[in-house]
DNA sequence: CTATCGGTTAGAGGT
DNA sequence: ACCTCTCCACCGATAG
């Protein structure tokens, strides 16, 4: 349909001479108009009917009622409490210093891009601001007490009781946690290790199966707010639970190198009126997003990766957050650190932390760099880097190890996914006669958050930015160009800059030949979902407790009944058991 | 090839 | 009820 009006010159009489006024005539939709308003208005009249028509104004109506009906819950208030604001005394009135008639030093701006600039003119120089410590971290890496930890996290976290509640956790709570484990762990075999150990998550069969399992899974809720609980300032990138089958302590580690600790029944354990930390203890052990965490086997020491390049552990016994590897350039001065040359500059990190579950003690651990590499770190004797080569052009998302013990599989932004075998791996690249060579790959389109082998190691979990869930089967025994996935599960992973990607997690165990892994999920209401290695959808979980989007999830490695824990991009963690 | 931009996305906290 | 802040997540396009 036009909707162009026409415009006509109508010559009325050709004789008269004073005949010449025009008369004209409006056009539109095959209708004459005389006046140009006319027109218009006619024009507005089926703009109108359209609009009527298409039938918007009723789904804009439907719209906003079901806007109106879903109302955001307000978060839960239970966990980190900010300290009340100090009302502070009124700044004194800036003076103009132009106008006190004050000379400017005659400086002016050299050059600016990228939030940088220079100052040039005059003898005023002004000094970009150091950071205190290499790559913005906590300290120079010497030991952090755990009351250093806290105090780290500023005052607005600190109050009263804040130290001796986090240190009386840390010390008596925790341990006795730790000395309540059964000892699960079998006798290591001496030599090299050529399959990983049956540590207490290790691909430990579990009894409940066929119905029992179905039960327990529908069984799963988030109704209660005491599930959620506010854990750490910021969003959420790391996530792990203690690994005590019979208490759940949750750990969550987020942008700004916060690190939370959820006791989660402290409630049901003690007198609630005494209790002013709703059982959460915050730290800050690292200068950047802690991108992984990770307890060891025996639920002793606790690992944390950051974007600062440092990687700390918390020992129970010795109660310290030890900075047990770091990234340094190839400045003289850092020759004798372990992390030497493993900087590769500004916009380098380390993107993902993996412990080598074939060494019981968690001493030994893979990390991913935001550069492509891949290091192997080995700390049970001096410590020392086993491997540290460039496997990608770009970012590695995550790090994964077959339970066989050799074949690693690597994924990120190159858009592929990779199998490795370790034992191949040359110690550098810089010295390596030859560059490692992959085994098998799959490209992917799009870049991928991640790839994890399922504890029996017959699936490949992959969470893509095309929108897929994928499991890849016995990925460790192609070679090549790996087949398409048999299992092809569309998932919306657009989570946008504001949300932690989605990374589909394993249980750690099986259920009588059965895996389960957990994901989290744009879906409104909120819910997070967890699936079989069929790629059978068992369960969204949903609850008047998730308001918001469990961008990280994961499963208690060891409790008999399933739990699953979410983290979000506000700090809060959900509970599902 | 590298840097930068705009678009997308969700939630809390302050007024 | 609105407005603002988040600012290395990633994609695709564009400029230099």
């Amino acid at each position: 349909m036009s909707t162009r009006s026409s415009r006509r010159k109508v010559i009325k009489n050709d004789d008269a001479q004073e005949e010449e006024e025009e008369q004209q005539v409006f056009m539109f939709n095959g209708q004459s108009y005389s006046t140009y308003q006319e027109m218009v208005e006619a024009k507005r009249q089926r703009n109108r009917d359209v609009l009527v028509s298409s039938g918007l104004l009723e789904a804009k109506a439907a719209m906003d009622n079901a806007a109106m009906e879903q109302k955001r819950a307000a978060a839960s208030s239970r966990g980190l409490k900010r300290a009340a604001k100090v009302p502070s005394a009124p700044l004194p009135r800036r003076k103009s210093s132009r106008l006190s008639g004050e000379k400017a030093p005659g400086i002016y701006i050299e050059n600016e891009s990228a939030g940088k600039f220079e100052i040039a003119g005059g003898s005023y120089m002004v000094e970009p601001e150091k950071p205190e410590f290499y790559n913005r971290r906590i300290n120079d890496g010497s030991d952090l007490t755990v009351a250093e930890a806290v105090e780290h996290t500023g005052s607005k976290w600190v109050k009263d009781n804040t130290v001796a509640n986090a240190e009386y956790f840390m010390k008596t709570a925790l341990q006795d946690i730790v000395e309540d484990m059964p000892i699960i762990s079998p006798k290591k075999k001496k030599g090299s290790p050529t399959s990983v150990a049956k540590g207490p998550a290790g691909g430990a069969s579990y009894g409940i199966t066929g119905k029992d399992l179905q039960s327990n899974i529908d069984s799963l809720s988030v109704d209660d707010e005491t599930y959620v609980a506010k854990v750490v300032p910021d969003r959420i990138y790391g996530l792990a639970c203690h690994p005590s089958p019979n208490k759940l302590v949750v750990c969550a580690g987020d942008k700004k190198g916060h690190l939370g600790i959820w006791n989660v029944d402290q409630y049901a354990a003690n007198d609630s009126s005494k209790c002013t930390t709703d059982g959460v203890h915050l730290f800050k052990t690292n200068g950047g997003a802690i991108s992984s965490l990770a307890w060891n086997a025996s639920g002793t020491s606790l690992l944390s990766s950051s974007y600062d390049g440092s990687v700390r552990l918390f020992d129970v016994n010795k109660q310290v957050f030890e900075e047990v590897f770091a990234t340094y350039d190839t400045d003289d001065q850092y020759k004798d650190k372990l992390g030497y040359g493993t900087d590769d500059g500004y916009n380098s990190w380390i993107q993902s932390m993996l412990i080598d579950q074939r060494y019981e003690s968690g001493k030994c651990f893979f990390l991913s760099t935001s550069e492509g590499g891949v290091m192997h770190i080995d700390l049970r004797s001096k410590g020392k880097v086993t491997f540290n080569q460039v496997l990608s052009e770009r970012k590695i998302n995550t790090v994964s190890l077959h339970p066989n013990g050799h074949t690693m599989a690597t994924a990120g932004l190159s858009a592929m996914v990779q199998t490795w075998d370790v034992r191949k791996i040359q110690s550098n690249s810089k010295t390596s006669t030859k560059p490692p060579k992959a085994i098998a790959w799959q490209h992917t389109g799009r870049s991928v958050n991640s790839a994890y082998f399922s504890p029996s190691g017959k699936h490949l979990l992959t969470t893509t930015q095309s929108n897929k869930l994928e499991l890849l089967e016995n990925a460790h025994e192609s070679s090549g160009l790996m087949k398409q996935a048999k299992t092809s599960i569309r998932h919306d992973n657009q989570t946008g800059r504001w949300l932690s990607t989605f990374m589909a997690n394993w249980h750690p165990g099986t259920f009588s030949n059965r895996e389960l892994f957990v994901v989290g999920s744009m879906k409104k209401p909120r819910c997070i979902e967890i699936f079989d290695d069929k790629g059978e959808l068992l369960r969204e979980i949903q609850g008047d407790a998730l308001t918001a989007v469990a961008s990280r999830c994961c499963f208690h490695p060891n409790s008999s009944k399933l739990i699953i824990v979410g983290g979000n991009s506000s700090g809060r963690v959900t509970v599902a058991r």
